[in-house]
RNA sequence: GGACCUGUGGUGCAGCUCGGAGUGCACGCCGCCCUGUCAAGGCGGAGGUCGCGGGUUCAAAUCCCGUCAGGUCCGCCA
């Protein structure tokens, strides 16, 4: 039907005859004698020249076959690829003609999500998301061969699971031969991956759909999809380097440039410098610790257990207004205040700066080397509510948008293995309960549990987590005093996981993973600060599809043979 | 569950503080003119439940209350 694509057209083809297929971008015309015909398909766009007027109109599909031309003297187009060409002499062929569509396909314009997304099949014309899908498709291509050239081999897993509660809320597949029982959507391949190792893959990986019904985001989907990767036989480091290895060509594939290998950084140390688990390196302003400065002081504001301070380079210009934003950004974070100090040439300006005394003046004034024209915030509070509220304002104040600035990558490493206790008192597992405690770390599970750190790690970039894992537990031993640990009693992880705990009784190599998501990687290489950029079909935020209308009624007829029942509304 | 922002011809915006006739701008659309344009140009025209409901008022796009939709965030996301 066609012998190239539009944006292939050049001046190698001078004097050939050939046909181009796609949709009218833009038609000029001049009367009757002259008309120009932009037509646009997925390699970009090529002019025809038309004698006489042709009726057509915008987004017609059009097969016209034409001769390459050279363009008159002094008629070249620089911004197009094809400018120097035309197509002359133009048999055309209406395919399929077209209404004026709800809003234009270029790229100068920018159109309201709400209607983009119901005319989705239209949006995805444009060239933006042409280019976001394809890095997508060439992302994912890179690193199924990167993770085949590591000898990992690729399987498929079940979408219809055992519901498995704790972590996500699963989606909820109800089914017809068994009433009143239920399959769930995977949150993730998790426990299908652990048995793939204890029957002797080695080394898997998929491109999976994981499936999560919480609150979405502008990071987070319903379903979103992850590399998902587990090896056998292998430690931490193992699995930074085959994740490594596929992210760095999926980035080099992505941007043109290989970035250098990834560092780590423990999640203490994040938290304690960055505060957050997901650091953004772009940029300094490091969190720094005065307690010991204000350990007997006077100022009431100060008397917590941390105060924690923040240097922000020439932020002594602030005005009032967005001091004020800033701290009530911080209260609505949980924080009690937002303490301000400009520094300037006559030393502190603050309204508790008549409170200090000069000691304490004399450290905040130095924070993290400050000098004049800077502005120092200090938090108050709980270790880990100061590190949180102050590590939010440093990405209020300084970070650069997602399209800016370098790809800093790291791992996270280290994280406590427990991250709290539930409203029954029993610990609550930061990542699963299937996690490796640090070796070093063993012993204090019954003693200090909170303190215990865990073989998990995350990766990091410019601020967004693109993935964890862990080294998994392969012994029943340690499982077991796990369990204990979080309350779960022999009978009930017999109910929930006595699969995957009976598959470990028959030999279960020490084994490890990790998962990266594709979407925020993809969305961080083409400059979005929205996954739903590099989703053809995505949900808002209230999860509905504005093309389809999910979700939607289902028949009577269906939910008879289902045997559903509703609880009214309360 | 909560906070904040947005909603005005097909599209994007201005108008909203401080109420006075659906007023304006750009694009698109329709008609006519135009033989080298490429954000083509010129002339003319059509197109509106100011998201929806209620209230205040002589009078509401504008003020108040509620509600729906979209967005950003908190909670949530083992």
């Amino acid at each position: 039907m066609r012998d190239l694509l539009c944006g292939n057209v050049d001046a190698t083809m001078i004097g050939e005859r050939l046909s181009v297929c796609g949709w009218v971008a833009k038609r000029r015309e001049h009367g009757e004698h002259l008309a120009f015909l932009d037509l646009r398909d997925r390699s970009g766009v090529v002019q025809a020249v038309v004698d006489g007027s042709v009726d057509v109109r915008g987004e017609y599909v059009l097969r016209i076959t034409g001769t390459v031309s050279r363009r008159p003297e002094g008629t070249v187009n620089d911004r197009l690829t094809t400018g120097e060409v035309e197509l002359t002499d133009c048999q055309v062929e209406v395919l399929s003609a077209a209404e004026p569509p709800p809003f234009q396909i270029d790229e100068r314009s920018d159109v309201d999500e709400q209607v983009r997304l119901k005319y989705r099949y239209i949006d995805l014309r444009r060239d933006k998301m042409q280019r976001n899908l394809r890095m997508r498709a060439n992302v994912n291509a890179t690193m199924r061969r990167a993770m085949e050239r590591q000898g990992f081999c690729e399987v498929e897993t079940p979408l219809l699971w055992a519901p498995t509660p704790e972590g996500a809320r699963e989606f909820v597949v109800p089914s017809r031969l068994h009433p009143g029982e239920f399959y769930v959507l995977p949150q993730s391949p998790q426990i299908a991956k652990q048995l793939l190792m204890v029957g002797g893959l080695d080394r898997y990986f998929q491109i999976a759909r994981c499936l999560r019904d919480e609150d979405l985001r502008a990071d987070r989907q319903f379903e979103f999809t992850q590399l998902d990767v587990e090896a056998s036989f292998v430690n931490q480091d193992d699995i930074f380097a085959f994740v490594s290895e596929a992210v760095l060509d999926a980035a080099e594939e992505a941007t043109g440039e290989r970035p250098g290998p990834i560092g780590t950084m423990t999640w203490a140390a994040a938290l304690d410098r960055y505060g957050t688990d997901k650091p953004d390196l772009r940029f300094a302003m490091e969190l720094h610790d005065l307690s010991a400065i204000f350990v007997s002081t006077e100022v009431k504001a100060f008397s917590a257990p941390t105060i924690k301070a923040m240097r922000v380079p020439g932020g002594a210009e602030f005005t009032r207004s967005r001091l004020d934003t800033l701290t009530e950004h911080a209260k609505s974070l949980g924080a009690k205040g937002l303490a301000w100090f400009r520094v300037t040439a006559e030393g502190l300006d603050s309204p508790l700066v008549r409170f200090l005394n000069p000691e304490e003046s004399a450290a905040i004034a130095v924070v993290d080397g400050a000098q004049v024209g800077d502005l120092v915030l200090i938090v108050a509070d709980e270790y880990a509510l100061a590190c949180k509220v102050l590590g939010a304002l440093r990405l209020v104040i300084g970070a650069p948008p997602v399209s800016q600035g370098p790809h800093r990558y790291v791992w996270i490493t280290e994280f406590p293995l427990f991250e709290g206790v539930d409203e029954d008192g029993n610990l609550v597992a930061a990542h699963h309960p299937f996690t490796m405690p640090h070796p070093d770390d063993l012993e204090l599970i019954d003693t200090e549990p909170l303190k215990v750190r865990s073989q998990s790690y995350d990766l990091v970039l410019n601020g967004w987590e693109l993935g964890s894992g862990s080294v998994r537990i392969h012994r029943a031993d340690i499982q077991s005093r796990i369990f204990q640990a979080l309350g779960i009693s022999d009978d009930e992880a017999h109910h929930r996981f006595g699969f995957l705990l009976g598959a470990f009784k028959y030999g279960a190599p020490p084994h490890a993973g990790f998962a990266v998501g594709i979407d925020r990687l993809v969305a961080i290489f083409a400059g979005e600060d929205n996954i739903r950029e590099v989703i053809a079909f995505p949900k808002t935020q209230s999860g509905a599809d504005l093309m389809t209308g999910a979700p939607k009624n289902i028949t009577e007829r269906q939910i008879r043979d289902l045997r559903l029942k509703f609880a009214p509304k309360v």
